[in-house]
DNA sequence: ATGCCTCAGCTCCTGAGA
């Protein structure tokens, strides 16, 4: 079972994009499950249809302009919630459903703009509920899978300069404290779990050459519970759509579970 | 230097992203 994590920077310029990355999988290896985030788009835009085509069923929570979550899934997905229960929110960033027995979170996280921002502030309460809402979650669903754009970097190994980005956005102490919390209701970092390439990143900025140059951060994130550790066999980034023309800024990330036990 | 790209929208500039 593949599930996979893609901010896309707008659905209606990336459709083809995801459609043709869904097709590239290998037969006997398809994505499962494929978080996105940042369609831009409201919901009665959302490409329903070309999904339903391609033979997967989708679940979305839409905004315009700004924001966006969708799950899209082979199996139907049941249970669905958006955005965090009891949180007042008027930017659509969290999906919620089941899919195969996972319980599956997809999440845009705030940016945050800068530390001494009100966006910033906000980032935090954001935070701060979010981890009640998967804390309740675990009590119910123990097989949970925590993935999307964090916008947040774990430590130095994720940031292409962390000297010069010390304690900038996505690198301060209290995002990472967050994080750090998050892992700590008993989640794993799947992308950890395993050798990986030095230098591994997720995003890059469209501006001066960043891809080419591999200026990025690891700010997508795939957190699985400590039910579903054991079956973690990969978790990958996937840097080919980044060189598609007018790519997304960041890359899919995809962790691959064995059968359930 | 607060821009360098990219995207959406009250679209020929601005705000936001990260």
């Amino acid at each position: 079972m593949k599930i996979a994590t893609w901010n896309v920077n707008s659905l209606n310029v990336r459709l083809p994009q995801v459609l043709a990355w869904l097709a590239a999988q290998p037969p006997d290896a398809p994505v499962d499950v494929l978080a996105l985030q940042e369609l831009k788009l409201s919901d009665d835009k959302f490409p329903a249809a070309a999904f339903t085509a391609a033979g997967y069923h989708a679940q979305w929570f839409g905004q315009k302009t700004y924001n966006g979550v969708a799950l899209i899934s082979r199996s139907p997905a049941t249970d669905v919630v958006k955005n965090i229960p009891g949180f007042e929110d008027d930017m659509a960033r969290v999906i919620t459903a089941t899919v195969d027995g996972v319980r599956v979170i997809g999440a845009y996280f705030p940016n945050g703009q800068a530390p001494d921002s009100d966006k910033f502030v906000y980032k935090m309460r954001w935070l701060t509920a979010l981890r009640e809402w998967v804390r309740a979650e675990l009590v119910t669903h123990p097989n949970l899978v925590l993935l999307g754009d964090y916008n947040i970097t774990f430590d130095d190994l994720d940031v292409w300069d962390p000297v010069g980005l010390a304690g900038t956005i996505h690198c301060t102490d209290e995002e990472r404290t967050h994080l750090r919390a998050l892992v700590d209701l008993g989640l794993h970092d799947s992308f950890r779990l395993f050798e990986q390439p030095p230098k591994s990143y997720s995003w890059w900025d469209y501006r001066m050459l960043g891809f080419q140059k591999n200026r990025g951060m690891r700010i997508d994130h795939i957190l699985v519970s400590e039910a579903l550790r054991p079956r973690v066999t990969a978790c990958t980034v996937d840097r080919a759509p980044r060189k598609n023309p007018q790519p997304s800024d960041h890359a899919p990330v995809v962790v691959t579970l064995d059968a359930s036990v």
